[in-house]
DNA sequence: GCTGGTAATTCGTGCTGCGAACAACTATGT
DNA sequence: ACATAGTTGTTCGCAGCACGAATTACCAGC
């Protein structure tokens, strides 16, 4: 199989598996995706636009139908009376906790067919290609949250 | 980097080559997906969903958009009066063939900090991993087209 | 202060995806 | 032959997603 076919198709595996957890905890995929950036830290609107690679008009929806849900919430930012801080609410850090974990564990699920040595491999390959291309960083660390 | 972290990040990259690859044609990503699917040949509605992970109902909006533009056709399928075999047109082809390659030269560069041993390893683990889960045809492997 | 750039929002448009309900048809069992 | 069961696709209503253009509010430099 080609390098390209192989990321293409791995790719679409781990799409289904975060739609997956994301649709067990009732959470769309980009609400899953906003969660889990805001885990880190607050964000700006802009910032947020450039993490999640959308369009700023973008994100005032998906903002919008994530705190009616009452997962997050807008703040004013002290320093700039335009600005806001998007955070977590209590319900929301505890709901992307539990949709982080069950996303990392259908994730890793997918190389249950590796040996040790050679899921170690794996990690290091892609995670070159991930750092030589500057991917956003829509995922944090496992262990770091 | 965790083999988890590493593959939702790469995901993403993928995911924005492609729509982006999409975009330079006048294609959404996921009619892009369905002419190389049916690259291949042609495919029923049903099989369509299966391929693509689709609901069926959320499939004939999607011929529907692209038929629209001259992409794809419906054919009546001689053993089965219900049934409908989706094609491409001569137009759909040529538009595939142009955007399968634009897909795959960006993918592949994706891969440009790798030199051509470490590239053939991760083809190799990733396409075990494809494999292993099953991971459906919505990319024929380059060069069969 | 004026002016230019920045932060978000609003608006209109088109695309996605789902489930439930439906119509048309094939296949099966008796 | 005929009723029944299962299939193939479509329609409908709904919610969400993503974009660009235009707009409002505000900060910063001169």
């Amino acid at each position: 199989m080609s390098l390209v076919t192989a990321l293409v198709r791995s790719s679409f595996l781990v799409d289904a598996a975060y739609t997956q957890a994301g649709r067990t905890h009732g959470l769309t995929p980009q609400q899953g995706q906003l969660l889990c950036v805001l885990m880190a830290r607050p964000y700006g609107m802009g910032e947020l636009s450039g993490a999640l690679g959308l369009a700023k008009s973008s994100l005032t929806g998906l903002v919008d139908r994530t705190a009616q849900h009452g997962l997050v919430r807008r703040e004013d930012d002290p320093r700039d009376s335009r600005a806001v801080r998007v955070a977590l609410t209590p319900e929301g850090t505890e709901l992307a906790e539990r949709f982080y974990a069950d996303a990392c564990r259908r994730i890793d699920a997918l190389g249950d067919g590796l040996d040790a040595e050679q899921r170690g491999a794996l990690a290091a390959l892609l995670g070159r290609v991930v750092l030589d291309n500057e991917a956003p960083v829509v995922f944090v660390e496992p262990g770091r949250a």
